[in-house]
DNA sequence: GCAGCCCTATTACCT
DNA sequence: ACAGGTAATAGGGCTGCG
């Protein structure tokens, strides 16, 4: 019989001996089901220092290897390493887990120069090697198997054959989503494993059912965990989302089942969640997935808690939900008024988090689908892993051997131009944008590690590209590794866009090819970072500095393009310039840009009005449709306070709308007779600060810093990659970092240093516009107040 | 002893 | 563990003055 299932997650185990590949997925009828394959045997490649005496290395590693590490067979193969042609050992053995073993010692014989592909795990060998996709469709002949008894699915089938991959069904399975968060009883500060319960566990389904669990009446929670498992059994999910669940409830929930000597056992094979690759926890048979690791991404959102991603994303309003602080959690579930509110808030998160997976699926599916690693693992993994293994399933197709990853020198090499602009208030500024300008110049100059002449080879100059101010060569012949990969992803990006051109945008066809667009450009975009990237397999200095060099000598080109035809060039960063705008020689110069560069550049947008401090990399523009671009100033940081973006971009638009100075000084005054009133509310005084190490290793006392030491010597937990909020107050010793205090433990006003917010955090900040219209910092500070004595002598 | 200067550490932004 | 370019603040050391 043949059936047509979608891939939602894969595993291996060995079955008396033998390696057996499970692809765990959905069939169209919406029945769960697994996919045997028994026939897939782990493999490696040894590149031989000489091609000469291949058959005596073959006959070695027989004699002396094949027994002790099980090996098949040897057979000489053609592939391509970095272009070239090379004959390889392909060395197959019987058990994945010893291909480590037998490769350390292969990697030490002096016939050996290397060994390849050795460190790919089995799983992914086998999806490479058959094109099986993730998060797609495919057909495949089987014989149905009797189940075994605890293994949680509607039907188990051996294939006959590797699955076939079926490109053309677009659509996505109805899947089930389950949603969890766990909160722990917290007397004694952060909870710990070892001696806090679990107090709830709640739960929602994309079917909209919520269900929470709770710790017994002596605060016990063997049972409470019990019913979870036998409810996510009972749901059976194939996605169970959280927040921050690898880092926190995963762990913790597994610990206290160990206490208990209970078994998570919530995979379709009834076993527990297992740490796996790129920090995450496997959940067989489901794609656990960690939205947090997604909400990272999400820069937009300076402190990214669940509450303000939930609230960015539009799903939960943070007005609309309770709000509790996280110490506070044990007080609320100890007083029986209070634990209704506590109960509240645990459902919001859980609605949060569920309302999170119904927004960012579509997208994270499609990236899976792309870059073709697990969805669980596609969102635990890095931008660097991501492109890697785009690029490791490409490299297969040209026969192209991968090669390892190799510990090397960091070394930093020139980047892109920013151009410093002339600072004022400029109208009327079409900004112009290359698109995709790193892949279309690795695409146009070819440039990869392949296609790379080192200096000291003699070579034809009519067959290279040379690259400016380096002199680096790169063969224009045959199309490049990233050449290859880079056309065929915007050739796919372009007929993606314009299939959704035929389709009702409201429809759900249209949604899931706007995320697949969305997904390729991510990809092709940061392939550029990737290749110079250190720990990139494919790493070559010389093609992202390459790649930099004709950047900057293209948008200097232009630059000069543009005045030639007399456009004034206000500013320009890497792939965009700035222009005064004329709608006939905007248009003049993209069809110069295109005859003489052979590169796009589009219009971006028009600024009705731009005001540009004089800094690079900081500006503010009006749009047609009267909404403000805040780009790179204080009131788009994430480490000022709230008070201080909000005068910011207050001023901003009182500039760019009304272009009256006078309007914006008296704004100005008039919150800073608020802040000394005390009318500003605290919240608005927060500074947040990311902890970018650990407490021991800054080299000096930053505020943010000696805060964290008050959080963490009050219980509090604190890890690295955590944002810290502090006020500044006016005790605590002279220096700034002695007077942060976490903004948790500030209670009263009469404590803020008020004199801080006005000089270090709303002057300097509405200083960086108004400073440009002649205004003094003293016309800033309320008129109506006269001096104090004290002041007048300071 | 300290004001003033300069360099460095630190963070977060832009493309 | 994708890249380099950039602005800004505060800490901290050093210098020169008295």
């Amino acid at each position: 019989m043949k059936i047509i299932f979608w891939l939602i997650d894969i595993n291996y185990d060995l079955v008396n001996s033998v390696p057996e590949i499970r692809l765990w997925g959905v069939t169209r009828e919406g029945k769960r089901v697994v996919v045997l394959d028994r026939s897939f045997r782990p493999y490696f490649y040894v590149l031989p220092k000489s091609t000469e005496k291949l058959d005596h290395l073959i006959d070695k590693i027989k004699s002396v290897y094949s027994a002790k590490y099980k090996v098949l067979d040897i057979k000489v193969v053609n592939r391509k390493y970095f272009g070239r042609d090379v004959k390889l050992l392909k060395v197959t053995c019987q058990i994945p887990a010893l291909i480590p073993k037998i490769r350390d010692e292969l990697s030490s014989l002096r016939e050996v120069e290397e060994v390849l592909e050795a460190d790919i795990r089995f799983y992914m060998r086998y999806m490479i090697d058959n094109n099986i996709v993730p998060s797609a469709w495919h057909e495949v002949e089987v014989e149905e198997l009797e189940k075994p008894k605890e293994w949680q699915v509607d039907g188990v089938y051996l294939a006959k054959h590797p699955p076939r991959y079926v490109p053309e069904i677009a659509e996505i399975p109805k899947l089930r989503v389950l949603a969890f968060d766990i909160e722990c009883y917290n007397p004694r500060g952060a909870p710990k494993p070892d001696r806090d319960p679990i107090i709830i566990i709640s739960t929602a389904t994309n079917d909209g059912e919520i269900k929470l669990f709770l710790a017994d009446e002596r605060n016990n929670d063997r049972s409470t965990i019990r019913s979870f498992v036998e409810y996510v059994l009972e749901k059976d999910p194939d996605i169970i989302v959280g927040y921050n669940s690898n880092g926190f409830d995963w762990p913790y929930l597994l610990e206290r089942c160990s206490k208990h000597k209970i078994k998570l056992a919530i995979s379709r094979t009834r076993s527990s969640p297992s740490q796996s690759v790129y920090g995450h926890f496997s959940v067989i048979g489901r794609a656990n997935i960690d939205l947090y690791n997604y909400a990272d991404e999400i820069t937009e959102v300076k402190v990214r808690t669940l509450e303000n991603i939930a609230e960015y994303l539009g799903v939960m309003k943070k007005s609309e939900r309770v709000l509790i602080e996280g110490v506070e959690i044990h007080k609320y579930w100890d007083d029986p008024i209070l634990r209704e509110k506590l109960l509240r808030y645990s459902i919001d998160d859980v609605k949060s988090i569920i309302g999170l997976a119904d927004k960012l699926l579509p997208f994270l599916i499609q990236l899976s689908n792309i870059v073709g690693l697990p969805l669980d693992q596609v969102v635990a993994a890095s931008v660097g892993y991501r492109v890697e293994w785009h690029l490791m399933r490409q490299a297969y197709q040209y026969n192209e051997v991968i090669p390892n990853r190799v510990e090397r020198r960091y070394r930093t090499y020139k980047g892109a131009i920013v151009l410093k602009p002339k600072p004022g208030v400029h109208e009327n500024i079409a900004v112009l944008d290359f698109s995709s300008m790193y892949p279309n110049i690795m695409i146009s100059k070819n440039i990869s590690p392949d296609t790379y002449i080192p200096p000291e080879e003699k070579v034809d100059l009519n067959e290279v590209y040379v690259t400016p101010e380096l002199g680096y060569k790169f063969r224009k012949w045959p199309p490049g590794f990233y050449k290859r990969v880079l056309e065929r992803l915007l050739k796919a990006r372009k007929e993606v866009r314009a299939k959704m051109k035929e389709l009702d945008p409201s429809s759900v066809e249209y949604r899931i090819l706007n995320e697949r667009q969305k997904a390729l450009k991510i990809i092709a975009n940061a392939t550029y970072g990737y290749c110079g990237w250190v720990h990139a397999r494919w790493y070559k200095r010389e093609v992202a500095e390459a790649t930099t060099a004709w950047g900057r000598s293209i948008i200097r080109e232009t630059i000069k393009l543009a005045r030639d035809i007399g456009l004034q060039v206000i500013y320009g960063d890497t792939d965009s310039i700035f222009v005064k705008y004329e709608e006939d020689k905007v248009e003049d110069l993209i069809k110069i840009i295109k005859d003489k560069l052979g590169l796009e550049i589009k219009p971006d947008k028009i600024y009705i009005r731009a005001f540009f401090t004089g800094a690079k990399k900081r500006y503010c523009g009006l749009l047609p449709d009267g909404r403000i671009d805040v780009v790179g100033l204080e009131a788009v940081r994430g480490d000022w306070s709230e008070l201080a973006k909000e005068v910011q971009e207050k001023i901003i638009e009182i500039i760019l709308k009304e272009n009256s100075v006078d309007k914006a000084i008296e704004y100005v005054n008039d919150i800073v007779n608020k802040l000394r009133r005390g009318e500003i509310p605290m919240s608005k005084l927060i500074i947040w600060k990311t902890v970018t190490k650990r407490l021991e290793e800054y080299e000096v006392r930053a505020p943010h810093v000696t805060a964290a030491k008050k959080l963490l010597s009050a219980g509090y937990m604190l890890t690295t990659g955590d944002k810290v909020g502090y006020i500044v107050t006016n005790k605590g010793g002279s220096s700034l970092a002695d007077r942060a205090e976490p903004y948790i433990f500030v209670k009263d006003y009469s404590e803020i240093d008020i004199d801080y917010y006005i000089n270090k955090q709303v002057i300097p900040a509405a200083m960086r516009i108004l400073s440009y219209f002649g205004v003094r910092e003293e016309q800033l500070i309320s008129a109506k107040r006269q001096k104090s004595l004290l002041e007048f002598f300071e």
